[in-house]
RNA sequence: GGGUGUAUAGCUCAGCGGGAGAGCACUACCUUGACAUGGUAGGGGUCACAGGUUCAAUCCCUGUUACACCCA
């Protein structure tokens, strides 16, 4: 016998051990024969992760669809894991060193580091993961990968080395967005502009030999230290003559010219403006057109370093701001300040550190390239967004892509393949001062080292692991540098010879260091649909699985990550990493706030599951999951759901309690009473919807249909109109309800399943104990298909009895008759069908409408009341009870609407435009349905003339 | 500044050219042999605003307003 109430803490672990222990997750589980397959990767979620609303709904999803699939029998792979998330992990680490007052990580050194790293991931990483597995995740856990996995690394090296020969990666001095605090590069992505109160300074500049002065206006003035000109509109009629003279730059003294470049707005404030090709993007744009060499007047923490004068060095950069603003406005340079809105470009992730423009040398990635495919991919229709409008936000993005900063300047990652040493004196770039050092690009040391011995031409080849900066690998490098330069010129040649006996052996060994940085995390998560399945190896899992079918993702990371996989996925398989990707929306709070921590209103997934159990909670992210619109998810919501669980628990019950025991060999097309024929038809229907729903990723549309039905027409109707039956004494009828009710669960079971596997799973158990054995868990079972069962006769006259009982029970309560009180029903007028239908049901009509006796008559009693259906009136004698006002009135309103609905339809066809452009069917539609009123209506004038 | 989306019942939202819907909330009634985490009935809408297309517009088009998000 089932609880009274269904206790999902009780039950859920318990179900999903079961599932385990089947092996019901893993790849292939259930499939039919040769059957087709069906798989999804998950988005991996940081190792430093732990469960939110958004990855709730994020694997909700996945895991409708792939339960959704196994059912349906295709061999099935949901593929897990975590991503290293580089930035994140680093930071755990760094920061529990300083909690337990250990060494700092440049301290311990790199190798020490980087064993704690893995000794966190084991013991604290991937919580995550057991989190979705509270949720019901039925993903292929005996595959779960990571993305500093041997595997995935190879992969990541492979690509890398194989970009880079094809030039599509490259090592750069540039510009790039410097995150001061963890002292590392960041991509573009990774920045967040941000509108702040800020303000704008006007600074006059003197002009070399001139009494003149020329202003420029800064929202950065500490950086007017490393100004290297001014320039101004090449048309600009006000500055012509000033054009090629010089600045006398404040504080620094450094004379700057006055240059010509359109960049410069004369619109904008005075039209002149500072260029500081080392701390602006468009002024370093500005400086290459004009030949300026760049001068950076930060270090990596961004304070102040040597080029500047010396009372400013090791400034922070704000204090410098209120110094230099102190010195210049003491030497008259300021001129005004005006309060201005400025976006700041703000750390992405804490949003508390200011990114700064640095110039530095990086890893980039010819982003412009990849794009190319990638973007046909989705115009060709290769790959499809759902919903669709997010091709808009992928093709803007994709046709103005940047180059990708790929290093950064962190322990934990994936360190760049890429070897240094000297350059040797007959390399062409040798005397390119820009070339930086000679770099071998290669998978493995060993093969670095013969791409080295090859270059140096047979020297022996020395790897310094101490670091790029460490004094024994500069010390190696620079004296074979210099030995280079030496033996370019002869007769300097000659002369160090002279003062050095072991000359001609100071190149004889050539030192070579390793790329100390790492790749962006995301350079690994782009490579994820196959590097997990064994790329680059050829493994039967990337022939059977890759591509995957769909990827259901936030549109926060369509750049970050679907981009990228897409370029990936297209360059190193030449296939799309999936045909659709599902973007599915943020989940926000019931005011429409998105969820903080700062904000405390953040709805944690788990609590949830604790409170309501993890079937509510993730029904409730379905029904709420309407394509491209936010979820505002609500406790009442929630609630609402957590008693839908109920209901069907109860449901399972109430059969149970009544012998509903499935039957072998029960055929839903055999049943006689049109009772069973209608809810094995409804059911048939609603199988149809919610599997169309699926198929489409409307899963809203989905759990809403499920829901109807299995509350609003198989509880509230099927098995209250199924109850005189039950307790009756028709043994036949009994019968084939009691088979047709378990038949019906069972569907239900499986309909509901991928929402709520949780109470299906132990319903099909508990229901299974019964009757005939059951073959196997409800998550590897079949999906109903149900074509053909639909009995269009059958709902016509459930329908006509539903309409009834209702409209009975309407004006019982309208008439304020108690409700435990038995009334008479006389049936009027009624024709064979009518007649029939009601000695069909006059149980369930008896016991529904809460009837006395059911009498045939000619004509209405008096003081009744009436129902108009179909030819007949249902009469309520209800002398001595009815308010013969109120039933007037009652009347009279129904009629009203009827009179409506007829003059709308009237107005209608009255158009002769209407009569002639209308498609026919409409016509006649509209004409039946006038029909339809006026019949109703006149029946309802016939009760209303009989009243008085 | 450019782009995308949203505006429908008190609230949260479906509805995708021919009859305005659901859940919650609200009102009234009901300890009916599954379920009060329930049942029954009911009230509640200028489908943001202004134009246009169409025989017909909540739905398509244009503009306006408000809000949200993305990009610079």
């Amino acid at each position: 016998m089932l609880e009274k109430t269904y206790e999902p803490s009780a039950v859920e672990g318990r179900i999903y051990e079961a599932w385990m222990k089947a092996g019901a997750f893993k790849a292939g589980a259930g499939a039919k024969p040769g059957a087709e397959t069906f798989s999804i990767v998950i988005p991996p979620p940081n190792v430093t992760g732990s469960l939110h609303i958004g990855h709730a709904l994020n694997n909700t999803i996945q895991d409708i669809l792939i339960r959704f699939e196994r059912m349906r029998g295709k061999d099935v792979l949901w593929q897990p894991g975590t991503d290293h998330a580089g930035i994140a992990t680093q930071m755990i680490v760094e920061r529990q060193l300083m909690e337990r007052q250990e060494p700092g990580r440049r301290e311990m050194g790199r190798e020490k580091f980087l064993e704690r790293v893995w000794e966190w991931k084991a013991e604290s990483g991937g919580t995550i993961l057991n989190q979705l597995r509270r949720l019901g995740a039925s993903a292929d856990w005996s595959r779960e990968r990571f993305t500093m996995d041997e595997g995935l690394s190879e992969a990541v090296r492979k690509v890398f080395v194989s970009l880079y020969e094809k030039g599509l990666i490259y090592r750069a001095k540039r510009l790039v967005n410097w995150h001061p605090g963890l002292e590392t590069a960041v991509s573009d992505l990774e920045v967040e502009n941000i509108e702040t109160a800020g303000k704008m300074w006007h600074l006059r500049y003197p002009i070399e030999g001139t009494d003149e002065t020329i202003t420029v206006a800064t929202t950065r003035p500490e950086t007017m230290l490393g100004d290297l000109a001014v320039a101004v509109h090449p048309e600009d009629e006000r500055y012509q003559h000033l054009i090629g003279k010089l600045v006398i730059l404040p504080i620094t003294g450094r004379k700057i010219p006055i240059i010509a470049d359109e960049y410069a707005d004369p619109e904008l404030g005075s039209g002149a403006v500072k260029i500081t090709p080392a701390h602006d993007f468009n002024d370093f744009e500005v400086g290459q057109r004009h030949g300026l060499k760049p001068l950076n007047i930060f270090t990596t923490t961004a304070k102040l370093n040597n080029n500047v004068p010396a009372a400013y060095r090791g400034l922070d950069r704000f204090d410098a701001r209120k110094k230099v603003l102190q010195d210049l406005e003491a030497m008259g340079v300021l001129t005004w300040v005006e309060d201005k809105k400025i976006m700041v470009p703000f750390d992405e992730k804490s949003k508390q550190v200011v990114i700064e423009p640095f110039l530095t040398d990086q890893w980039f990635v010819r982003a412009d390239v990849l794009a190319e495919p990638a973007l046909a991919a989705v115009r060709e229709g290769r790959m499809k967004f759902v919903p669709k409008q997010y091709e808009n936000t992928y093709f803007a993005w994709m046709e103005n892509i940047k180059p990708w900063t790929i290093s950064r300047q962190l322990w934990w990652g994936h360190q760049i393949p890429a070897w240094y040493g000297p350059r040797l004196n007959s390399d062409p770039d040798f005397n390119n001062g820009s070339a930086g050092p000679k770099v071998f690009v290669a998978g493995t040391e060993a093969e670095a080292i013969a791409q080295a011995e090859a270059y140096y031409g047979g020297r022996k080849i020395e790897v310094f692991t101490g670091g790029l900066n460490a004094a024994d690998y500069v010390k190696a490098y620079n004296g074979f540098d210099t030995t280079q330069r030496d033996r370019r010129n002869a007769t300097t040649w000659q002369m160090r010879k002279q003062r050095d006996p072991f000359a001609e052996l100071s190149d004889s060994k050539v030192p070579l260091h390793r790329d100390e940085d790492v790749l962006d995390t995301w350079f690994s998560s782009a490579l994820w649909p196959f590097s997990t399945m064994g790329w680059p190896n050829e493994t039967p899992e990337l022939a059977k699985y890759y591509p995957t079918d769909v990827l259901v993702t936030g549109f926060d990371i369509i750049f970050f990550w679907v981009a990228r996989m897409m370029m990936m996925g297209l360059e190193f398989t030449g296939k799309e990493p999936f045909h659709t990707v599902y973007m599915h929306a943020l989940v926000r709070d019931e005011h429409g706030q998105k969820m903080s921590k700062t904000k405390g209103n953040v709805i944690d997934p788990l609590k949830l599951i604790d409170g309501y159990g993890a079937d509510a909670t993730r029904f409730t992210l379905a029904a709420m999951a309407a394509q491209g619109r936010d979820l505002r998810l609500s406790m009442a919501r929630v609630e609402g759901y957590r008693n839908f669980v109920t209901k069907l628990w109860n449901a399972a019950r109430f059969l149970e309690m009544n012998d509903c025991i499935r039957l072998a060999g029960f055929g839903p097309r055999d049943n006689r009473l049109a009772l069973n024929r209608w809810i094995v038809g409804s059911t048939a229907r609603a199988v149809e919807t919610v599997t169309k729903a699926i198929e489409d990723y409307r899963f809203n549309e989905a759990a809403n249909a499920a829901y109807d039905f299995v509350w609003g027409t198989f509880c509230d109707w099927y098995l209250e109109l199924a109850k005189p039956i039950l307790t009756g004494d028709d043994e036949g009828a009994k019968i084939e309800t009691r088979a047709t009710a378990a038949y019906v669960l069972d569907q239900i079971l499986k309909l509901l399943h991928p929402f709520m596997p949780f109470i299906t799973e132990e319903l099909w158990a508990e229901t299974g104990k019964i009757g005939p054995k059951r073959d196997r868990l409800l998550i590897l079972s079949e999906w109903p298909d149900m074509k053909g069962l639909e009995e269009p006769a059958a709902t016509a006259e459930l329908d006509w009895l539903i309409a009834l009982v209702s409209g009975i029970r309407s004006v019982r309560q309208e008439m304020n008759v108690p409700g435990g009180a038995k009334i008479k029903l006389v049936v009027v007028g009624a024709g064979e069908e009518t007649g029939t239908r009601v000695e069909a049901h006059l149980g369930s009509l008896t016991r529904l409408a809460r009837l006395d006796t059911v009498d045939y008559a000619s004509d209405v009693p008096p003081e009744s009341a009436q129902i108009v259906l179909g030819e007949a009136v249902f009469a309520l004698p209800l002398a001595g009870v009815i308010d013969i006002a109120a039933e007037r009135a009652r009347l009279q309103k129904d009629m009203a609407k009827e009179d409506s609905e007829i003059d709308k339809i009237d107005r209608k066809l009255g158009n002769e435009q209407f009569v002639a452009k209308a498609p026919p069917e409409v016509i006649e539609e509209q004409r039946q349905r006038r029909a339809d009123a006026v019949e109703r209506r006149n029946h309802i004038a016939d009760a209303l003339a009989r009243l008085s």
